[in-house]
DNA sequence: GCACTAAGTTGATATTCATCTAAACAGCGA
DNA sequence: TCGCTGTTTAGATGAATATCAACTTAGTGC
């Protein structure tokens, strides 16, 4: 409740991480560090709701099985989790994850 | 100051991302999207002041062309600034780009 | 079982990227 | 000017990655 955030974890602004943490994040940004993949973040995330992976395919200009890639990224980085239900695949964001990165990244206010 | 970073952008759980800003996101997650480049940065962030390549290199165990082609990815990204100052090359962050990337991942409070 | 649809996996290819060595550039002091 | 140190640039190489076509797997309904 400070100043943002939550305070799951201590911002690089405030000390330098060591390098597990370093390459754990590192990692985590990564999955987003493509176009199509923060797009399909933002969708999941925005969503509300579990997306079906048939809603989300004709947002793009790419196959299939390259949408299939990137949602498997975000899934193997934490970021979202996903079901099958019948014939469709459901989505969902994991906050904790993406919390964790804007926590990271936070700027403290500047004490004046 | 609702709930948190500064609201200087509609974080991706609130609305979709336009493909535009999904590809200047992801250009400045991909810079932070190795572990050594996220170590700079919160070395150059956390330091609360300038910080010399002669101090940071020492941290590493990677050649000095190395430090400096991650130094200048972070600062093509608009993450971190420098200026050379006799013999030593001094970086500092740029807190903006950081806080814009926090405040897309930030994950608005359940409104219960 | 068979046909059909949705989604993921496999394998191949072209591109990007991290790293190094060698060289160049910038500044300082003798 | 010459040598020395700190930093960046250039070029090369091996590893990682984004993408697609082809195929497989999972599920539905006839």
């Amino acid at each position: 409740m400070s100043k943002q955030a939550a305070g799951c974890c201590t911002p690089i602004s405030v000390a330098a991480l060591d390098e597990a943490t370093a390459t754990e994040g590192a990692a985590v940004f990564k999955a987003l560090s493509d176009p199509i993949r923060l797009r399909l973040m933002s969708i999941i995330a925005s969503a509300g709701a579990e997306v079906c992976v048939c809603d989300i395919t004709p947002h793009f200009n790419v196959s299939g099985p390259t949408i299939s890639h990137h949602l498997r990224v975000l899934r193997e980085a934490g970021l979202v989790d996903c079901e099958r239900r019948g014939t469709w695949v459901y989505y969902w964001p994991l906050p904790d994850r993406q919390q964790w990165l804007s926590s990271l990244l936070s700027v403290p206010a500047p004490t004046h």
